[in-house]
DNA sequence: GTTACATTCAATAAATCTCTTGAATCATTA
DNA sequence: TAATGATTCAAGAGATTTATTGAATGTAAC
């Protein structure tokens, strides 16, 4: 009585939801929604083997998340589609809201908690136009070169210290990185208001902007 | 070298995640998106021993998912919040897109493809203000009676071939039950098509019509 | 208080998942 | 053709998850 169809469901559903059950797996689709990686290159991000990424990357496929193509002796992998960005902002959603860690973690960064807002895609548009407001994409220099949010500077974080009088202090600054979850921009957000900056976090990153059908730019 | 903020977000998502890779799990959250439910209820539906669902549950509780309050000799449990059905009908999103087994399972029910098209909640609530719909709750009574979109009738997919005499041949049917996942309303749509009317399955089911802001009536 | 009942806890065996290792495959380059 | 490099396959040890069982806890009814 057991394999009806709504069975067949529940269980292709768990099938993608226990994908996404790795911490490896999940830095790995965060580095996919910046674009097309190696295994090898994503096995060195998550710091793990490459049989063992391979295998991670594998699982990320039978689950419909991935996909590949083979290009010379490489073989790409890249996100489906962007259903994937939405199941992980919803994801992240729940965590947020529910899991008490998630929230210490992320108030870690600021003593304020009005701080935490995110500028919305739309705000941010509308002050581009108006020219008050200092787009800065803290991603690797590689990932910014892929594609960025018109108009922004790319000092990635760990240059952050050094390149700091790029920035002025006059205008306000909107500061992004990979997404929902990414880390580089709570702290950059965190250095620059230490330093007297008035900055906010963009909400999300590059892969929602640009799924959300606004223009990117190329280098 | 392995445990910044980063890596600790990671392991809170994913534990979220491992949450919902289970087809049980996942059965008891479709059943608690109704309303508060026992143990033993949830226990009963997904097919499993008590103490068995009480494990899951509390595997839930930890991520987030689901809360509980004590009622007398009951532990009422319920979902966490709203956030929660976003995820879900997220996972079945992508599920959808990129796992050729869910398409066939769905398409199962029909032999032609654009059947499946379901309508979306405001195209229903603009047929409804022009009355020119009968709306079918095809889930179980004491559902029903928990909350159900206004003017609806509940005929539960068990009864429906005995009852089929009160629906109207002539009026458009849309369907519905519980959520993205649940396959009531496309059998109750396949079945009532065989016997010539003119049936629709609504977006989604009853938890997220009410997430969405919209009227729901009760008992 | 004692009894009954719903739920949780604790311990265990079976199943599954993860990572490592070394060999195999596939495409490029010499 | 041989050699190199990227990826995948295959097998095994170790860790985690699942389902079962029986005991423990907490609440309501007698």
């Amino acid at each position: 009585m057991s394999t009806g169809p709504k069975q067949a469901l529940y269980g292709e559903f768990a099938l993608v939801a226990r994908a996404l059950g790795s911490p490896h797996r999940l830095e790995m689709l965060e580095h996919l929604a910046q674009g097309e990686r190696s295994v090898e290159a994503l096995a060195e991000r998550a710091g793990l083997g490459i049989a063992n990424a391979s295998q991670h990357l594998q699982q990320l496929k039978r689950a419909g998340l991935v996909g590949s193509r083979r290009e010379g002796k490489y073989v790409r992998y890249r996100l489906a589609d962007d259903s994937v960005l939405d199941v992980m902002a919803a994801l992240s959603e729940v965590a947020s809201h529910n899991l008490a860690e998630v929230a210490l973690i992320r108030q870690g960064y600021f003593d304020v908690r009005d701080e935490l807002e995110p500028v919305s895609r739309d705000e941010l548009r509308h002050r581009m136009r108006d020219g008050v407001v200092t787009v800065l994409d803290v991603r690797p220099q590689d990932e910014f070169e892929a594609g960025h949010v018109p108009g922004a500077i790319n000092i990635p974080l760990k240059d952050l210290e050094n390149r700091i009088a790029e920035l002025s202090p006059e205008q306000e600054i909107v500061a992004y990185c990979r997404g929902p979850w990414c880390v580089l921009s709570f702290e950059a957000v965190a250095e620059l208001r230490a330093r007297g900056f008035t900055v906010r976090r963009l909400q999300d990153g590059l892969p929602e902007w640009r799924a959300a059908g606004l223009p990117v730019a190329h280098a």
